[in-house]
DNA sequence: AGCACGCCGACT
DNA sequence: GTCGGCGTGCTC
C-alpha cells in the first residue's frame, strides 16, 4: 500500500511511501529513508495513487497504533492552527524513547507466583525460618508484582534464588491490570465541600464537552473540588489528565494527591527521566492508572478513556512553547477536550482576559469561589518612589519593614523582574518617560543605535542623556541593574541570611528543593526571587513581600503588561502572611496614581480584569481581535531587513481585513548573532488573519534566501 | 532538521 | 598540500 507520513523535518508536506503492511498502519511509527538519513515517521494516511513514480519502501515498528484517534487529529489541529511542520509536531508528541527507530513491544512486569505443592515445600523445609516466612507472605498475595513484594517485604535476591532452585517460586511476565474503579475503594474527602464548592462540582456535566473556568484566590479549596472531580470521572471508569504549571508540580501538590484520593497515578515534568516517561506513557495508554499529572508535554500522554482535563493555574506562562513548534497547551488541550467530547476546567485566582472573554460570550462556565476568599483582597502599601529617600533602588520605607521583619524572625520576599522586557528609559529624579510626540506611546530605547523608537508609529530620535523635564542627568533604563538589589541588601543587613531565587541559580532539582527546605526551616531572613517565587510554593513564614523594580513592566511595549502585572501582583501578594493576619506588601513605583495601585487592590482582580478587558476593546486589541507574529531572522543586519521588507511589500495586501504592523526590530533584537525583525498580524477575523499568515508563510519559504530564517506564532503572548 | 556537496582560509 | 569553516540545496 501506499502511505503518506509525516517526517521529523521543518518541511510542511507528507511524504509517500510504499508499505507492506496486513494492519491499518494509521498511527504507527515507520522507519523510513528520507534523503540520505534514516529516519522515524508517523503514517497519517493511506493513499491509492501517489504523484512521485519510484517510492522508497518504509518499515512498520509498531504491531498496534502508537497514536490513539484523538491524538493523531490533535497533532494535525496543532500542525494547521499553528503554521508548524507536522512532522516535527508529531515527533514532539512521542516520548524521547519512541523517537529511535527500535520495534516498540509494551513492557511487561515480572510477577511472583508460587507452585502448587508449596504446602509440601513448606512442611519439609520448617528450619528455613526466614524462606518460610516468604513463602507464607506470597502464599496471601499472589500473583503479585515483584517490585511491590520488594516494597513490601524488602530486597530477597539471596532467598529467592533458593526458592526459584527449589521450585517453589516462580516468575510470570505479564501486563498489569486495567484499573478498576469497581475494586478501587475511594477514601472519605477529609473535609465537606462548602455549597459553592459543591455547586461547580454540580455544574460539570460528564461525558460532554464543555469548557468551566475555577475562579478562585489560593485557599479557596480549588483543589478539593478537582479532587471531588476526579473521583467521580473514575468512578465511570475513565481517566483523568491535570496539567500543571512546570514550577506548580511540587512535591506538597503531589502529597496532598496521595494522601486524599488514595489512588495510583503518575507524574510527568521534565525531571522525570525518559524511561519513567515512557512507564507513564504507557500506564496511561493500557489504563493501568487512572490519573496523570504533568506540565505542559503532558497533554500529548495517549489515554485508553480519558474523561476530563483540568488546567490548573491557567493564566501561566508555561503553558506556552516557544522553541521549534510554537504553541499553547492550554489553547490544544481545549481542543483536545473538544475531540473527546469531555469537560475541560480552567483554574485560577487570575484567569487571563481571553478566558474571561469566553465566560461573557457564554462559551465558557463560571464557577466561583468566594467564601473563604473575603479579606484576601490585598493589603498594599504604595511607596511613592518620587517623594520616598531611596538608597540603592530602595525606599527607606521599605528598608525599614524589612528590618522589622526580620527582627520578628519572620520572612522577606524582594520580587525582582528580570524578564526581557524591552528596556524603558526613566528619570530616577523626577520619573520623567520619554514619549512619542505624534502617538504618545512611551518609546523604547535602542542603545546600539542611541535612539528612542516609537513601536507604533517608528518614529525615531537619538537618545537623550539629561532629562529635559528636570534638567538631571540620573536617566536609567529599567529593567536593568537588578544585580546590586540583593548587593545593597546584604550592605544593609549584614547579619541577615540572604538566598537568591532564580532559574540560573536553582537550575536542578536538588539545588531548588534545597532552597526551599532552607527557606522553610527558617535558615533564610530575605528571598530574592523572579517569577519562580509567585507561585507554587508555602512559606508560611514570610509576611512581607516587597516588589521594588516593576516600573518597567508597567511601561513596556507590550499591551498586556497591565494584565501580566495584575497577575504577578495578586499572586505575589497571596505569598505573604498566608497563615498570619500582620501580611504586608510594600510596592515602589514613580507612578503611584496608576489603576493597577489604586484600583486592583479595591476592587479584586476579577472587576479590574473586566476593566481591562472593557480598555481591549476600545482599542481593538485581543481578545476582541486575532494576532499572529511573524519574524524573520538572519546573521547580516541589512540584508535581513532589506529581505523582510522586500517580502511584505510583495505581499498583496487587497486583504483588507488584516491589519499589519511595520517591521519593528526585536527589542532583544540582536540574539547569538541573529538579527530579528517583525510584524505583528491583527484581524477581526480568524479566518481572514490564517489565510494571510499561510500565504505570507509560503511565500517566505520560496523568496527570502535560504540563510534567512522566518518563523510565524498564532496568538503571541510576549514579543520580545 | 540533518546531511552532503562545494568553495575559501590557517594548520599538522 | 589538506582539514574544516559554513553557505546552499534537497529530501517521497
Amino acid at each position: 500500500m501506499i502511505v503518506q507520513v509525516a517526517i521529523p523535518s521543518p518541511l510542511y508536506a507528507l511524504f509517500d511511501y510504499e508499505l507492506i503492511s496486513d494492519i491499518d498502519p494509521i498511527g504507527c511509527r515507520v522507519k523510513v529513508s528520507f534523503g540520505r538519513q534514516n529516519l522515524v515517521g508517523v503514517v497519517l494516511k493511506v493513499i491509492e495513487q501517489s504523484e512521485y513514480k519510484k517510492l522508497k519502501n518504509a518499515e512498520l515498528l509498531d504491531t498496534t497504533p502508537i497514536f490513539t484517534e484523538d491524538l493523531l487529529k490533535l497533532g494535525q489541529w496543532i500542525a494547521e492552527y499553528y503554521h508548524a511542520p507536522i512532522g516535527l509536531v508529531f515527533r514532539m508528541m512521542l516520548p524521547q524513547k519512541l523517537r529511535k527507530s527500535e520495534l516498540y513491544e509494551r513492557s511487561s512486569e515480572t510477577y511472583l507466583t508460587l507452585s502448587d505443592d508449596f504446602p509440601i515445600w513448606l512442611e519439609e523445609n520448617k528450619n528455613k525460618k526466614a524462606r518460610v516466612m516468604l513463602v507464607e507472605q506470597l502464599a496471601e498475595h499472589v500473583p503479585i508484582e515483584r517490585s511491590q513484594f520488594c516494597e513490601l517485604f524488602g530486597n530477597f535476591k539471596a532467598h529467592e534464588k533458593a526458592l526459584m532452585a527449589d521450585g517453589v517460586v516462580f516468575h510470570v511476565e505479564q501486563y498489569p491490570k486495567v484499573w478498576d474503579a469497581s475494586v478501587q475503594h475511594f477514601p472519605i474527602l477529609p473535609y465537606v465541600l462548602n455549597d459553592e464548592q459543591q455547586k461547580a462540582v454540580d455544574a460539570i456535566t460528564l461525558e460532554r464537552f464543555s469548557v468551566s473556568l475555577l475562579e478562585g484566590v489560593t485557599g479557596s479549596g480549588k483543589t478539593a473540588v478537582y479532587l471531588e472531580l476526579v473521583k467521580r470521572v473514575l468512578g465511570k471508569g475513565q481517566q483523568v489528565l491535570i496539567l500543571v504549571p512546570e514550577i506548580g508540580l511540587t512535591p506538597q501538590f503531589i502529597e496532598r494527591v496521595k494522601n486524599i484520593l488514595n489512588i495510583p497515578f503518575v507524574v510527568v515534568h521534565s525531571e522525570v527521566n525518559e524511561h519513567q516517561k515512557l512507564q507513564a506513557w504507557e500506564a496511561a495508554k493500557y489504563h493501568t492508572v487512572p490519573l496523570v499529572i504533568g506540565t505542559r508535554s503532558a497533554l500529548f500522554t495517549p489515554f485508553d478513556r480519558l474523561g476530563m482535563i483540568i488546567i490548573d493555574e491557567e493564566h501561566d506562562g508555561s503553558y506556552r512553547q516557544r522553541d521549534t513548534v510554537r504553541y499553547s497547551a492550554h489553547d490544544a488541550a481545549i481542543q483536545r477536550a473538544h475531540l473527546l467530547k469531555i469537560p475541560l476546567i480552567l483554574g485560577s485566582a487570575t484567569p487571563i482576559l481571553e478566558t474571561l472573554h469566553n465566560v461573557e460570550r457564554e462559551r465558557y462556565q463560571l464557577l466561583s469561589l468566594n467564601e473563604r476568599a473575603k479579606g484576601q483582597i490585598p493589603n498594599w502599601q504604595i511607596i511613592d518612589m518620587n517623594e520616598s529617600m531611596i538608597m540603592d533602588g530602595i525606599s527607606i520605607e521599605l528598608l525599614n519593614a524589612i528590618e522589622a521583619t526580620i527582627e520578628r524572625k519572620e520572612q522577606v520576599i524582594i520580587y525582582i523582574n528580570r524578564r526581557g522586557y524591552s528596556p524603558v528609559l526613566m528619570c530616577e529624579v523626577c520619573g520623567w518617560v520619554p514619549e512619542c510626540k505624534a502617538c504618545e506611546y512611551r518609546l523604547t530605547v535602542y542603545r546600539k543605535s542611541h535612539s528612542l523608537r516609537c513601536h507604533h508609529c517608528g518614529h525615531s530620535e537619538i537618545l537623550v542623556n539629561k532629562c529635559p523635564s528636570c534638567n538631571n542627568a540620573l536617566l536609567k533604563m529599567h529593567g536593568q541593574g537588578t544585580e546590586r538589589i540583593e548587593k545593597a541588601l546584604q550592605d544593609a543587613f549584614p547579619k541577615a541570611n540572604v538566598i537568591r531565587f532564580d532559574r540560573d541559580q536553582l537550575k536542578n532539582k536538588t539545588a531548588f528543593e534545597n532552597a526551599v527546605k532552607d527557606v522553610i526551616v527558617g535558615n533564610v531572613d530575605i528571598i530574592i526571587g523572579t517569577q519562580m517565587i509567585a507561585k507554587g510554593h508555602d512559606f508560611d513564614k514570610v509576611t512581607l513581600v516587597g516588589m521594588v523594580d516593576i516600573d518597567g513592566i508597567l511601561y513596556s511595549s507590550d499591551f498586556r503588561a497591565e494584565e501580566k502585572l495584575a497577575q504577578t501582583l495578586m499572586q505575589v501578594s497571596g505569598r505573604s502572611g498566608r497563615d498570619v493576619s500582620h501580611g504586608q506588601v510594600v510596592i515602589q513605583t514613580h507612578f503611584p496614581e496608576h489603576p493597577l495601585f489604586t484600583e486592583l487592590p479595591q476592587q479584586g482582580y476579577a472587576k479590574f480584569a473586566r476593566n481591562l478587558l472593557e480598555q481591549r476593546q476600545h482599542f481593538e486589541f485581543p481578545p476582541y481581535e486575532y494576532q499572529a507574529l511573524f519574524q524573520v531572522e538572519g546573521r547580516n543586519e541589512q540584508e535581513t531587513l532589506k529581505a523582510f521588507e522586500g517580502l511584505m511589500q510583495s505581499l498583496d495586501c487587497r486583504d483588507f481585513l488584516v491589519g499589519i504592523t511595520p517591521i519593528y526590530p526585536n527589542s532583544l533584537s540582536k540574539r547569538q548573532n541573529y538579527y530579528r525583525f517583525y510584524v505583528v498580524l491583527q484581524s477581526k477575523s480568524r479566518k481572514a488573519l490564517h489565510r494571510l499568515v499561510h500565504y505570507l508563510m509560503q511565500s517566505a519559504a520560496n523568496h527570502l534566501p535560504s540563510q534567512i530564517r522566518h518563523f510565524c506564532e498564532i496568538d503571541p503572548w510576549d514579543f520580545d
